[in-house]
DNA sequence: GGAGTCACG
DNA sequence: ACGTACGTGACTCCC
């Protein structure tokens, strides 16, 4: 069998993978997408053909013969946008690393190296395949030179393999003649200008018929449509000239060698470190797998498990300044402990023998007085050692967090990768696969004490880098002011946890198990037949098909059945109405009743998870179960808070801050109307309205203060004319002139919003008032829905952020004044601008006190902190 | 695991 | 023209 070379046209294939496929970011918010498909493509060809010869050829920037003969050649093409431009480079870098020979040359673009390249490997007698998502390619077709052209269809890759005769078959023409197509017809892409009013379909008769274009002007008086006749006579030259330009030039003096395109094991360590880095953790899996040990520096790890030998490791810590920890536990138990006493001296001490989890939990806390502990989540291990704020500890997840608040995990190979100029390390998963804590240390001790050294070495080094980076960002002061206290009140939190009466809850469900079924039944007599209402695939069919509702459709998988749409179509069928209530009704069943229920835990409460470290603009959140999100708005939800109540001898004391964002927004702006309205302690959205619509205050209607809400809700979330729309149901032009107004009337508000768009734009990410970041790389995209997007971010989120830090503060202050005052009272939860505290009966004037103090002061503004204040024997009454 | 839906601020 | 309000998490269906 002959030798094979597969030849690549680098750029089109990134083209192809990059309008084809979705794009992907990495944690560094580098856009991927294109690299990933371009790979995948290339070696899903690599293993069908296996060549012995490989390489990629690139268009150079530099202007090539062709534009010399023609000038306006690819002259008004359009620029790559952005986010593919970023990815050329990174294409580059990753063939390198896998040892892929690749080919440019000044003055030719890669088509004429690739044909060039066809043409010296076929004369040696090689099977040659060409694989490009251009068409043009399809002149290069022999017997011996197959085209592959990509093509994707709704994310499916499929390919089109073209030898001479699957052209011939397809188009009618030999691939010769295909340049001959192409400059009749012209190619508005490549700007080759063609004949006018000759198309594919007239361009291949002609061809088809005479052969050759200056054959068909020989006998241009026989062609038949008179419009191509008389084109052809006029723009006889301008064709010659098309075809020069569609011709590929297969006489390039190309630098190559075929030793250097031999294709060898592209699974390289750099490339390996490169998909790591770009976060293709598919393609991970081809590589060999000893690879990760082989790049990450071997260190000697030690395993310590008899107890006077830890003693003496926990001596030799408390000599250090810092240490770096990982410690080894679940919620019930805790299983080792890594311990980094310097970058060299690392240890493993596995809980076994007289090593028990609350003796390494207690060496851990005596040490934490006068040596800072890093660890990775500090949270976590408060759940089973004792410290308090006056331990030193450094949570390097929180600093890797604001840093960028944009990942969704911080994992120490991360770490590692971002702040160790590089450095590799095994993740969790490589080290000890999909096993728990408690897994491992039964059966894999040697992968749970790598996994445990390598975490804390990692923290440990990381620390400097990452305070450097946090003060040079502006950001330590909220590190250490707002968050790291934050770990310690919101732990508290955690476990103090919330009385929920598991029994009421129950009854709650099955009230509403008995009118779900009422429902269900009605609405399957009212449809005709039994099916799923929670699939809203079938409900789609059923409402639009089966019994023809007008005014469907939406979403790209069917029929959309949102609340919203179907409310509009409620006055069609009654089904409708039936179809809403059993929604709501199945939600307040399954996530509500049912759900809290399988939380609650012995101890007769529910203890909820609040994380520091998921969203993007500062807020915490919470988990397992949302307390955030229990419902207020609707009484029949709203009645699920009665089962959250205090325990005996307590009432809830709950507070909120009355607007906290737009009193943010009337300080940030500095816009002195706001201010005075709320200094005034006016009603805003009335005064909006009064203001906006240009009636007397006591005259504002309730629809006309309505809409002001919406508009001063729309200006919080970044104001859209089409989005106020939506919200108001009204049309995009009344909603463009509300905006229009409400801007009249609060100059500066526009002027505030205008300049932190283009600060966020300028640097890169929007800040709070108190220096929290989040990056918004959308502002930079091409695409303008996706920087729409970034605008509306850049104005929400120092606003929202804001608020965040500002909510942090009291809470923090709350937390330390209940402890320091000696107080039972807890705070127990906190939503977004709300926070409950489980209050002893006897100390509720102060706990009242202390809880007003500390929300108003937690920020001094332009305007007050207003907070509401509400007392009550369970959470429905407290609010 | 993604999409659709819906609960909250 | 493009086609959305900002920030979350849980449940269900269905590939």
């Amino acid at each position: 069998m002959s030798e094979k070379i597969l030849l690549i046209d680098g750029h089109s294939i990134l083209n192809r993978a990059f309008y084809g496929l979705p794009d992907l970011t990495n944690s560094e918010g580098l856009h991927t997408g294109a690299v990933y498909g371009f790979l995948n493509i290339i070696l899903r060809i690599l293993e069908e053909e296996k060549p012995k010869y490989l390489t990629v050829a690139f268009d150079l920037h530099a202007p090539t013969f062709r534009h010399k003969i023609y000038e306006a050649y690819k002259g008004t093409r359009k620029p790559m946008p952005q986010e593919l431009r970023e990815q050329v480079p990174l294409i580059k870098e990753m063939l390198q690393a896998m040892g892929v020979e690749i080919v440019s040359k000044e003055g030719y673009e890669a088509d004429d190296l690739l044909g060039t390249l066809a043409r010296q490997s076929e004369a040696k007698g090689m099977d040659v395949t060409i694989l490009s998502g251009d068409r043009d390619l399809l002149q290069l077709a022999t017997e011996k030179v197959m085209i592959r052209l990509p093509k994707t269809v709704r994310g499916k890759t499929t390919i089109e393999d073209y030898h001479a005769q699957q052209v011939i078959e397809k188009y009618q023409v030999t691939p010769a003649q295909v340049i001959e197509l192409k400059a009749l017809m012209g190619d508005s892409a490549d700007n080759i200008p063609g004949i006018p009013g000759v198309g594919e379909k007239t361009a291949t008769k002609l061809i088809v018929e005479y052969g050759s274009i200056e054959n068909a002007y020989q006998h241009v008086e026989e062609i038949k449509p008179n419009k191509a006749r008389e084109s052809l006579r006029e723009h006889y030259n301008l064709a010659q000239l098309s075809k020069t330009l569609a011709t590929i030039n297969t006489e390039s003096p190309v630098d190559f060698s075929y030793e250097k395109a031999r294709l060898g094991d592209l699974y390289t360590k750099e490339a390996f470190a490169l998909c790591k880095r770009l976060d293709f953790k598919n393609l991970l899996a081809r590589f060999d797998q000893t690879m990760s040990q082989e790049l990450t520096e071997v260190k000697e790890f030690f395993t310590c498990e008899d107890l006077s030998g830890c003693e003496a490791l926990f001596e030799k810590a408390g000599k250090q300044k810092v240490v770096g920890t990982a410690l080894l536990s679940d919620k019930e138990e805790v299983y080792g402990l890594g311990l980094a006493i310097t970058e060299q001296e690392i240890y493993y001490i596995p809980v076994a023998n007289f090593i028990t989890g609350p003796y390494l939990c207690g060496k851990i806390a005596d040490l934490a007085l006068n040596t800072r502990i890093c660890a990775i989540d500090i949270k976590t291990m408060l759940k089973h050692v004792n410290l308090e704020e006056e331990h030193q500890v450094f949570d390097a997840g929180v600093a890797a967090y604001l840093l960028n608040p944009l990942k969704s995990t911080y994992t120490c190979e991360d770490l590692a990768r971002e702040y160790e100029g590089g450095k590799m390390i095994p993740s969790r998963e490589e080290l000890l696969g999909k096993a728990s804590f408690r897994k491992a240390w039964e059966e894999d001790q040697e992968g749970l004490s790598s996994y445990a050294c390598y975490t804390a070495e990692t923290v440990l080094s990381c620390m400097e880098p990452l305070k450097q980076a946090l003060e040079e960002t502006g950001m330590w002061k909220v590190y250490t002011q707002i968050e790291l206290p934050l770990i310690f009140t919101l732990d508290s939190m955690e476990k103090t946890g919330i009385q929920v009466k598991g029994e009421e809850l129950k009854a709650y469900g099955d009230r509403l198990a008995v009118r779900i079924h009422e429902l269900e039944q009605a609405i399957y007599q009212q449809a005709g037949e039994e099916f799923n209402i929670n699939s809203p695939k079938q409900l789609g069919v059923v409402l639009f098909e089966k019994m023809g509702i007008k005014g469907g459709k939406k979403t790209k998988t069917g029929y959309s059945t949102a609340a919203d749409v179907l409310e509009k179509l409620a006055e069609q069928q009654p089904i409708i109405k039936d179809i809403l209530e059993y929604r709501q009704l199945a939600k307040l069943k399954s996530t509500y009743a049912d759900g809290l229920a399988g939380m609650i835990d012995k101890d007769g409460r529910i203890h909820s998870t609040f994380n520091q470290t998921i969203t993007a603009t500062g807020r915490i959140s919470s988990t397992e179960p949302n307390l955030q999100n229990i419902p207020v708005r609707m009484e029949l939800g709203r009645l699920i808070r009665k089962v959250f109540v205090p325990e005996d001898g307590c009432v809830f004391l709950d507070a909120d801050y009355s607007q906290i964002e737009l009193r943010v927004l009337a300080h940030m702006s500095g816009d002195q109307t706001l201010i005075q309205a709320y200094q005034q302690a006016q009603d805003i959205h009335r005064l909006t309205a009064s203001q906006v619509f240009h009636v007397p205050f006591d005259q504002v209607t309730p629809l006309q203060r309505r809409n002001a809400k919406a508009v001063n809700f729309g200006i919080v979330y970044g104001i859209s004319s089409f989005g106020l729309s939506q919200d108001l149901s009204i049309t995009r032009k009344e909603a463009a002139d509300y905006i229009q107004k409400y801007f009249e009337t609060y100059p500066k508000i526009k002027e505030f919003l205008d300049d932190l768009v283009e600060t966020a734009r300028e640097k890169g990410y929007a800040s709070t008032m108190y220096g929290r970041r989040r990056p918004v790389p959308e502002l930079k995209s091409s695409n303008f829905m996706q920087r729409s997007f970034g605008e509306r971010v850049a104005m929400n989120s120092p606003i929202q952020g804001t608020a965040a830090d500002i909510i942090k503060i009291a809470m923090n202050r709350v937390y330390k004044r209940l402890k320091s005052e000696g107080k039972k009272s807890r705070l127990v939860l906190q939503v977004h601008d709300e926070l409950l505290i489980e209050t002893r009966k006897e100390e509720l004037t102060q706990v009242a006190r202390i809880l007003e103090e500390e929300m108003k002061g937690a920020a001094s503004l332009q305007v007050e902190l207003e907070v509401d204040m509400h007392e009550g024997s369970s959470w429905y009454e407290a609010k």
